[in-house]
DNA sequence: CGTAGCCTTGAAGGTGATCAATGTTTGTGG
DNA sequence: CCACAAACATTGATCACCTTCAAGGCTACG
């Protein structure tokens, strides 16, 4: 492998919320035998079922979790994006298997870790596994808030979803959605229809509540869609 | 406190996959300033929002996460039977809040453990760390269980949970659901409504699918319910 | 230049929500 | 021990919301 990829890798995950208090040495420690994986757009990480032998910290892109229903039909669980610790959880369990399919949304970068090196350094660094269990208790957390907004009318949980994926950006209060989400990625992962997503978000368009940049989804009126939240209330 | 009740409890913990090899003395670390806390059939334990100083091992019975929707109703997030873990994976956050209501179903008995255990003997841990993951992983894969079926009809809803829920009784191939379990409760579990639940588990009683015992829900035939499942297949 | 992935719009129909009323069981205090 | 309230279970009628199905357009990419 790309011994000097390698060497980048570690400078950029100095930067995650996840190693911010570790020393250099540490790190390399924790990313032993790791290899920056290179993916393009829609390319597959790990596939659902396989034998989890190594798992994975994001560097850039993005990556989505998802698996396939009877009928074949995607239902997304979670977006990962730079920081993000991808397959840890299940790697404690004897011959473990990837819950799900793991793959990229445009063009993205991975460090690939070899499993035994969570089961000797990370699991032992009480520090680590404090920020670990940081990252599955707010993933946890949206699972949670979609089980909530199960009984909501549709343009809530679009609403929900959108607010909860946008950051902030440009200097007014509008929010921006950064990653390259398709309408029908948006229906996976509240489980709904595409067409029903594309009705919502086309009446937002035109009302100037949203806006489609290139590839990316403008939140213009934060305000409106929290509005479209409550309006659920009886 | 009753020091008894705890000693007695430091012996059911033994049983639990989680401290399965695990010393007697580092057990009684593990739950250092341990208290038994004994719950009558809908009483509180935890309140979301209130600040997490303490985490719990349930001994006996069980208990239901939930949360309130918007519209005042309760959306449940999870049942923990004995040997699970409460709201350990938000103590390491600085100033934590329970996440979810945590309340008793029928009378149950919780050890209740600071919040500093964890953080200083939990937390650095690696075998423990690793049960604990695991504990972790099952529910999770559950939330993601829901998800996948969240397009699924609602008789498909159903069958699932009340089959996931169900374990091995009798000499035949019936199961049972253990957990005093109401129609609201499962419809909260699957964001549906009491009547539409009652119209399905009526006619699955009907026919004999499924049957009510006192308290509890002896799954019959199970062979039909999956096949309720896989009929949502197009 | 053709195919694959994505977006869009319309019409029709069904599933499950809502609302309302009533029965049943459990628990509690007088 | 009875009366009353609260929680739980049940059934029916109506209707809205979202799905399904169908057809077509747009853009990117090999």
């Amino acid at each position: 492998m790309n011994t000097s990829a390698l060497t980048g890798a570690l400078h950029e995950i100095k930067q995650f919320q996840l190693f911010r208090e570790m020393t250099k040495d540490q790190i390399e420690l924790l990313c032993s035998d790791g290899t920056v994986k290179v993916l393009r757009h829609r390319e597959l990480l790990f596939k659902a079922g396989d034998e989890a032998n190594s798992f994975g910290v994001v560097l850039s892109g993005a990556f989505k979790l998802s698996r396939t229903d009877l009928n074949g039909e995607d239902a997304i669980i979670h977006f990962s994006s730079p920081g993000d610790i991808l397959a840890a959880l299940v790697l404690p369990q004897q011959s473990p298997k990837y819950p799900v399919n793991v793959r990229a949304m445009g063009p993205s970068r991975v460090l690939v870790i070899p499993r035994d090196v969570y089961l000797k350094f990370w699991l032992t660094n009480p520090t680590l596994m404090a920020s670990v269990q940081g990252l599955l208790s707010s993933r946890m957390a949206k699972h949670q808030h979609l089980r909530v907004m199960q009984r909501a009318p549709l343009s809530a949980k679009v609403a929900s979803l959108l607010l909860q994926l946008g950051s902030k950006a440009g200097g007014s209060n509008e929010l921006e959605v950064s990653l390259p989400l398709t309408r029908k990625e948006i229906a996976d992962s509240i489980g709904v229809t595409v067409e029903s997503v594309i009705r919502i978000m086309s009446e937002w368009s035109k009302v100037g509540y949203i806006k489609n940049s290139e590839n990316s989804i403008q939140i213009v009126d934060p305000a409106k869609l929290v509005e479209e939240i409550h309006q659920s209330e009886s």
